[in-house]
DNA sequence: ATGAAAGCGCTAACAG
DNA sequence: CTGTTAGCGCTTTCAT
């Protein structure tokens, strides 16, 4: 015997022999059934309304219309392999950094019609392996990552997954899949040598934990250590380093420490503006004068740096183009085209202001 | 005849008849072939482990870990109507007003095993309809919004679409479903309450034109008035509104636009604390003595607020719980349990500090 | 504690 | 352009 054929109404559907019965929705069949015509034609009005005669089109529409139907998009992502979902996986919402690309990775998505799903791994990744699975579990069209995956487990699970991945906010030689970032490095060493430009001799670093931020810090020593500013490679460095997230407590309490082991500092960079904030707000606590004794450079270019006073100095990365990038890469991806160039690099800039 | 039954291996499965073939990828069938068992045993194991004897379930964990096996929650989800996911409907990502509750929405949900798919509606919700239309589609296990839905229609759908729904950040009597939040009203109230206690007797308003912040600056206004300090119904009222997001810039044009129509103003109402550190530097570089000749009152207690100079009297609300508790009147329902109140009032604070 | 059968609601593949 | 059929990979239901 063939498969057990449900009756129409819903009264019927449950009542069939005790079998399991429906979940009481509207589903595709019964608004073919209204329309009159047969379920796969509603599926391409939802889907190709391109390949259905304009006049089927509007008897089906306004069956769906009547019938109050949304389409079941986990039904329609088993039958297809494709779910509309684009999975990114953050350390932190509440991290200012990416919350200008998750945006714009959303808007982006949303407008070629995919969803996104977020996971925060926190920012010493224990949970990142658990998950990575939840998350290919539901079979989502791409990935996206905030920053690099350092796991060779999770390396191999994306890979294993098959699923188109963008790495992003980071450069590396061997990315997973796709990638759309910037050096840390480099962003470390132009901010030594825009500061020796101003004639700062003298750098130090306020700066959170996170490795991101770390590379960013350590290329500055490095590139200041070769332009000859020795002060960076003290035994005792002028470095100070707090967990994530960088706040403005962090920020003060990184020049008070910094003040009373080099009392003689002329340049800071922190690793982000909150975190500068900080160190302006110090400075003016002390009467410590900014950029006269010591400039200041941020990081982030978030909104208010334009806008305080004195106004910040700040390494701006183009995270609205990161978002929407990684969001094309997958939809091209996916969508069978292949993707302009796997890696891209977004660079950065220095917004030179008042405090540098 | 019976469905068509598919062969064993992957090489066989993609043979069949030209017919449709799979994703290639490890399924149940196979890791339960691989232990000897039935498919719905492995099932089990997954689900429901205590339902398996230990000597059944180490043998089909052996061979989980073996393939590889990452369970198909599209497939699952579809068969039990149980999605393990959540959804939550924001104005921005990138407003750090939400951000702490979404974190912790996230946290919480992750706890349990929930996932979390993020939609971003933008203030001047057009898309809202649209976008609960693609999130009902995924079926998620609960929906939680950010502030109340004005939209009839939107309303219709989601108590058709019978999805447990938190409404949060706000009050109303006429909730969809639950609601963890608090009144707005009532904050404009207790602030302008908090400044005429403090002495100040002419007060304004620096607000983003979104509609919570409004109601929060009317209800300041209202309660102004009874209080006495007529000066807020002036035919030129002493409020400045800007479209959301809060930023510095407007912050300080708020201060300026403000001052050159109502210099004798003595507190202000900021609608969120990046607006509030507006003024705050527009009031210094104006050499304006915060808060001797005005105080400040800022909404959203940012950890910046405690650090900056002067530091920042601000409202607060416990932006976690209300992810928290929002997660956990989910996770209840769909367990079957009844949620212990529908509609949670979480209040607010107004946390003294130096600009009023 | 384990299993067999029958779907969940949709779309790919093939046919006309 | 429209329809028929056979699944997508899992869990419910009922039985042992």
């Amino acid at each position: 015997m063939d498969r057990t054929k449900r009756t129409d109404s819903p009264r019927t559907r449950a009542g069939v022999k005790g079998r399991r019965r429906g979940t009481g929705k509207v589903r595709l069949t019964d608004v073919a059934k209204l329309a009159g015509v047969a379920p796969i034609t509603v599926s391409r009005v939802v889907n190709t309304p391109d390949r259905v005669q304009p006049e089927t089109l509007q008897r089906v529409r306004e069956a769906i219309e009547r019938t109050g139907y949304v389409p079941n998009m986990l039904a329609g992502g088993l039958a297809s392999s494709r779910t509309r979902l684009v999975a990114a996986l953050v350390p932190s919402i509440a991290s200012p950094v990416f919350q200008e690309t998750i945006g714009a990775l959303a808007d982006t998505l949303a407008e070629a019609g995919y969803q996104l799903m977020l996971g925060q791994t926190g920012y010493a990744n224990p949970k990142e392996e658990e998950l990575l699975e939840a998350i290919i579990g539901r079979r989502p069209d791409g990935i996206v990552l905030a920053g690099l995956t350092r796991s060779p487990n999770a390396r191999r699970r994306l890979v294993a997954a098959g699923i188109p991945v963008v790495e992003t906010w980071d450069l590396t030689r061997t990315p997973i899949d796709m990638l759309v970032g910037f050096s840390h490095d480099r962003i470390g060493a132009g901010v030594a040598e825009y500061l020796h430009g101003v004639g700062r001799r003298r750098l130090a670093v306020v700066t959170a934990s996170d490795e991101r931020a770390r590379r960013r810090a350590n290329g500055m020593i490095e590139a200041a250590a070769r332009l000859g500013m020795g002060n960076v490679l003290d035994a005792n460095p002028p470095i100070f380093v707090a967990p994530p997230p960088g706040t403005v407590v962090k920020g003060r309490r990184g020049l008070s420490e910094l003040l009373a082991r080099h009392p003689d500092i002329d340049g800071i960079f922190c690793s982000s503006d909150m975190l500068a904030l900080g160190v302006l707000t110090e400075a003016r606590a002390r009467g410590i004068g900014i950029p006269e004794q010591i400039a200041v450079v941020g990081y982030g270019d978030l909104d208010f740096a334009a806008d305080i006073l004195p106004s910040l100095t700040s390494v701006r990365v183009n995270a609205t183009a990161i978002g929407q990038l990684a969001a094309r890469n997958i939809i091209e991806r996916v969508q069978g085209r292949s993707v302009a160039q796997r890696v891209t690099d977004v660079g950065f800039s220095i917004v030179k202001r008042e405090t540098a």
